[in-house]
RNA sequence: GUGGCCAUGGUGAAGCGGUUAACACUUACGACUGUGACUCGUACAUACGAGGGUUCGAUCCCCUCUGGCCACC
């Protein structure tokens, strides 16, 4: 993997550039859309392409406990197992410390209970990174532990020393297998935390780094800040990747302090639950004003599903539970999250990066919503 | 025709004398940020078939009516 930054705007720290894969280019700032299981949750590999996705995102842990990285590996690699020919990018089950409900944190590692057979699993960074270098993605995470918000100091100070440790053994565990390992940095809400973390990290030499520990709800202030805070301390000539972010205003002003790749089950996730993204704001398709409005989900949008569908028909879909109400909703947003990437691309190459995020803004946000 | 049982919100239903009529579903509106088609939050019977009566007080007791179910003729 390479990454050559283009340019770097001349109003702000956003940034243009190109990371280069075996598996295909990708254009940043770039938007990946998650596909946990090695499936994006109701789209096939066709319709995930028609989106304009470049790269995906999958979850190891998910994937060691099913079907096994020992099968993907045996079926050629995730890639081929799955049917996607572009870039992956796999998370290492940090987050997964953060989120399962039934695990042991100890210093070697995290041990936990298998949601559905219920025995114990151990994952640390050596069996994370071999775990990712089985299933063979592009781009691999290191094993973090993603600390929770609020916390106190002590524990996200010894948390982010343990995690920059840990990362050092995911570096030690990796074959030269052409895959890039990417660091993550902690620290919480602490500045001096996240700049030694990122510091010590920067160090390493890594292809690239993350920053993880966001979005845990903290919120979008804070989020601006430990951002800020963080990237003046990494390298200018690696990409930065912004975990688990997030909404379009979470993103816009991320890409204005300077990150490049992002990450969310948004798009996906509100897919499902009717939620759609449009220039005027979120809508809610299973609201009765939707019932007759037979404009389509985003007037201004060109995706297979506003070029065919109205509002009152998928608000139909929903009313009579039909699967394609996620499918053809997952459509709409996740094009509606690459086209916001691919206009904030072309705007940073015409030196209006500020000035389209205001644009946009404007009518997100909008005046009556 | 006679006897018995029952009648609570959009639905299924608790309560059976005492200030807010349980719960579930539906519905409505929110939430969801390194993903269980999940889940969660909030709202929703001035009202207990109708009319009388007893009581300090009735959805809960009594009477009549109306409606439904069952049994017998």
């Amino acid at each position: 993997m390479k990454f050559k930054l283009l340019k770097t705007d001349p109003h702000s720290s956003a940034r243009l550039g190109i990371i280069s894969t075996s598996h295909g280019d990708i254009q940043t700032p770039i938007f990946m859309p998650v596909a946990t299981h090695g499936a994006m949750k109701p789209l096939t590999p066709a319709q995930i392409t028609e989106t304009g996705a470049q790269i995906i995102l999958s979850n190891a842990y998910h994937l060691h406990l099913q079907p096994g990285e020992g099968l993907v590996k045996k079926a050629g690699g995730l890639h081929k197992f799955m049917g996607w020919n572009k870039p992956i990018l796999t998370d290492s089950g940090g987050f997964q410390v953060f989120s399962l409900p039934n695990k042991r944190i100890t210093e070697e590692g995290v041990f936990f209970k298998h949601e559905i057979t219920g025995s114990e699993i151990f994952l640390d960074p050596a069996s994370a990174t071999r775990i990712q270098q089985d299933l063979g993605a592009d781009i691999i995470m290191a094993f973090d532990e993603c600390i929770p918000y609020p916390c106190d100091r002590s524990y996200a100070e010894q948390s982010t020393k343990k995690t920059i440790r840990w990362l050092k053994e995911c570096q030690n565990a990796m074959t030269d297998n052409g895959q890039a390992l990417f660091g993550i940095v902690q620290g919480s809400v602490f500045e001096d935390l996240r700049a030694m973390c990122a510091k010590e990290m920067r160090k390493l030499d890594l292809p690239g780094y993350s920053i993880g520990g966001v979005s845990v709800g903290e919120g979008l202030e804070l989020l601006k800040k430990v951002v800020g805070w963080t990237v003046p301390h990494l390298p200018e000539d690696k990409p930065r990747y912004l975990m688990g972010v997030g909404l379009p205003e979470d993103i816009l002003e991320s890409v204005e302090r300077g990150i490049d790749m992002f990450d969310c089950v948004i798009p996906t996730r509100y897919a499902r639950s009717a939620t759609l993204f449009t220039r005027r704001g979120k809508i809610r398709l299973t609201n009765k004003n939707y019932k007759r409005d037979f404009y389509p989900i985003d007037p201004t949008c060109n995706c297979y599903t506003c070029q065919n569908f109205t509002r009152a028909y998928l608000h139909h879909l929903f009313t009579a539970n039909e699967v394609i109400s996620a499918v053809l909703s997952a459509i709409h947003n996740v094009h509606f999250y690459l086209k916001m990437m691919e206009e904030i691309r072309e705007a940073i190459a015409n030196n209006t990066f500020l000035a389209y995020k205001d644009h946009f803004l404007a009518g997100y946000l909008g005046s009556g919503k």
